[in-house]
DNA sequence: TTTATTTACGTAAAGGTTTGCGTAAAATAG
DNA sequence: CTATTTTACGCAAACCTTTACGTAAATAAA
């Protein structure tokens, strides 16, 4: 890697301090006319730019932002990441991405690498197996800034961005009864999820507040693994009577139980070769 | 923020000099047992890490690499961030990640940045309008340390990481082949972009070697946006002979194609009702 | 002409760490 | 007891930039 072009570099040519180059450079103090001008195109020759470490190192900033998220891989995440870097890139920070893969471990570590790598700040999205939050007392207490992002713990005086979550879902489910459903089941997430607890609080809220009364067993639980929930949906579908609206936690969730529906019309509902007007032999994998 | 714990500070505890901490933290030089020690001890209690920004200024090292690609929320990038993430935290580096959102002025904005942040190195996937390959001239010219992934200039002398093109349809075309398929047809991306051509080079090799011959008017180019090329699908379902199997040049294609294909079965083999075996009404959204 | 002021620049410290070099003191050898 | 070696540490420079402070020269005022 070539040496870029430094202060020291551009004084020593011109015969002048490093002191007056800088100043020169920021044209904000005593310097005649003519050292400022020779100071200013030899530096656009020599294709100068201050070292932001060395800057990083004298004024205890360097102008990037932490990102800690569970996986960059899941669209909320990433779309997250990529409002973040928008923001934050036009107000001339860099973003530097962890994720945590849900583990709990993973996340702690990151923080402190964070942290010790000077970035000025972090946002993070916590893992849902975190129960200890020691990592981020000692974040706070240090004075270290710590924004938490849709997941946050349950902690006094924190910043976060969040929705919320008991007011998502009722609006989500107020909506599906203002189209007529009466039988709407709610798929959660793992149990004991603080979110899918919250959820299911607005579900229940817009049901009692519309005068409806909820069926047993309309709340199923799911794993957020690779099945997107679309075992735990099969079992609302044998319900007596049979939903006509399912609520889920969450998009991925949604995903599967739909895949979950579209099994389920297949089979029940199956093409009916009679009715084809086209010809066929159609392959789609 | 409160200010972590340096060597002056653990030095002036002990009485020593920067220097005499330094070492004993290092224990490759010649040091007293004693003073090894009681450093040692400070340093732990101090909680004393060093700060990473003074090494990266001596060491013209920063432990960071930059990570370039149009977008983060195409899964595909994400991915490859998320494997990029693993290995290089791996190695005690950390990721910053810009995207250029497909614009080569960006593009260039963000990597002329991430060279003056002094990042390691840099990891690119390039905006497909980029046509103009100066800036990355410049970086190599400079031995700025430069990879570029998926997408590459048509440049001498770079390193990058890319799929082969031409084999890859040419072993999924192949596929289908084996499968019995007979009129396979092609989506390509936008027109002109290079990436399109040596897919469908592979297309047609597969198809060459297996001396078939490919039907009139199979190929059709589709936008990148948000269509996901379902308008250009369509066409493909008025030819005829109708394809009984439809490569495409990638994954976001392949979902619209997919959706395109599904609205064109249930249009012309709708659901019937009169052999539902099950009660319905049933709401997905 | 002398004094006060302004101008234009250099010096040095600070930010934190590492490392070659120098040097006292201690230990060993003669 | 002197001469040599080793030990254990400090000094200072280097990485690059900024800025308070000092100072010489030039100018203005008296």
């Amino acid at each position: 890697m070539k040496k870029e072009a430094t202060l020291k570099d551009i004084a020593k040519v011109l015969n002048v301090s490093p002191a007056t180059v800088s100043r020169a450079l920021h044209d904000d103090y005593q310097i005649s006319k003519s050292t400022k001008e020779k100071v200013l195109a030899l530096a656009k020759e020599m294709d100068y730019a201050p070292n932001p470490i060395a800057l990083g190192l004298l004024h205890k900033k360097t102008h990037i932002v932490g990102v800690i998220i569970p996986d960059i891989a899941y669209h909320f995440n990433s779309s997250a990441i990529s409002g973040i870097e928008n923001v934050l890139n036009a107000a001339g920070y860099s973003v530097i991405v962890c994720q945590s893969k849900e583990d709990f471990r993973k996340e702690a570590v990151h923080l402190k690498n964070l942290m010790l790598g000077r970035t000025d700040g972090t946002i993070i999205s916590i893992a849902h197996n975190t129960k200890d939050f020691q990592h981020f007392s000692t974040s706070i207490q240090k004075g270290y800034p710590l924004v938490f992002l849709d997941r946050a713990p349950p902690m006094e005086g924190i910043s976060s961005v969040t929705i919320d979550n008991v007011e998502a879902t009722k609006q989500a489910t107020t909506y599906l009864i203002g189209l007529g459903c009466r039988n709407i089941a709610y798929v959660a997430g793992p149990e004991g999820l603080e979110i899918g607890k919250k959820r299911y609080e607005g579900y229940l809220k817009a049901h009692r507040e519309a005068g409806i009364k909820i069926h047993e067993n309309y709340l199923v639980h799911c794993k957020f693994d690779h099945s997107m929930g679309k075992n735990a949906v099969t079992k609302l579908l044998l319900k007596k009577p049979k939903p006509d609206a399912i609520l889920t936690i969450n998009d991925r969730i949604a995903i599967g139980t739909m895949a979950a529906i579209r099994a389920w019309l297949l089979h029940f509902y199956p093409l009916n070769d009679q009715i084809c007007n086209e010809p066929d032999s159609f392959h789609v994998f």
